[in-house]
DNA sequence: GCCAACGTTGGC
DNA sequence: GCCAACGTTGGC
């Protein structure tokens, strides 16, 4: 069992949205490393779910990997922002799990915290200019911020 | 809306 | 295979 953290942005896609419908491809990442990550994620696997663009920008809840990579439908999709015409059937090119709904915190863990604790300073979304949208975090960085909603 | 940081693209 | 230009991310 791993730990991944999934950036998301709430006007488009939040942790209530995810709570409504249960289950959601994560579809559109188009970032190579992002997307290894995902390929590489295991069932029920735990998803911590990070508001991005947004006025309080922190994890809002939990997920998990409820189907293991599969290719990203989007590609294919001439009327999708995503479609990416150098993907074949045969050959995709970009893949995505599904994510499944657990809880919504009673309060977000917000970014803001999460830079004042110096135990979370590993955190590779912490790192100065990363931007990935899938990043693994560690055990004891998950334990950390459960912390905040013991 | 700004802008720094970064990944990707494409010309050579 | 290098690297400049470009587009995107995401906090502020």
């Amino acid at each position: 069992m791993r730990y991944w953290l999934m950036k998301s942005e709430p006007d488009t896609f939040g942790i209530d949205h995810l709570k409504r419908v249960k289950v959601e491809p994560w579809s559109g990442v188009r970032n190579f490393t992002a997307r290894n990550f995902m390929m590489s994620m295991e069932q029920s696997d735990i998803v911590l779910f990070y508001h991005s663009s947004c006025q309080e920008p922190g994890i809002y809840g939990l997920g998990k990997v409820a189907k293991l990579a599969y290719p990203d439908a989007t590609q294919f999709d001439t009327k999708s922002p995503y479609f990416d015409k150098r993907a074949k059937k045969d050959k995709p090119l970009w893949y995505n799990v599904d994510v499944s709904f657990v809880e919504k915190w009673a309060r977000p863990v917000l970014l803001t915290e999460m830079r004042a604790n110096p135990k979370l300073t590993t955190m590779i979304t912490l790192q100065p200019g990363s931007r990935l949208s899938v990043t693994p975090v560690t055990q004891k960085e998950f334990e950390e911020i459960s912390k905040y909603n013991a």
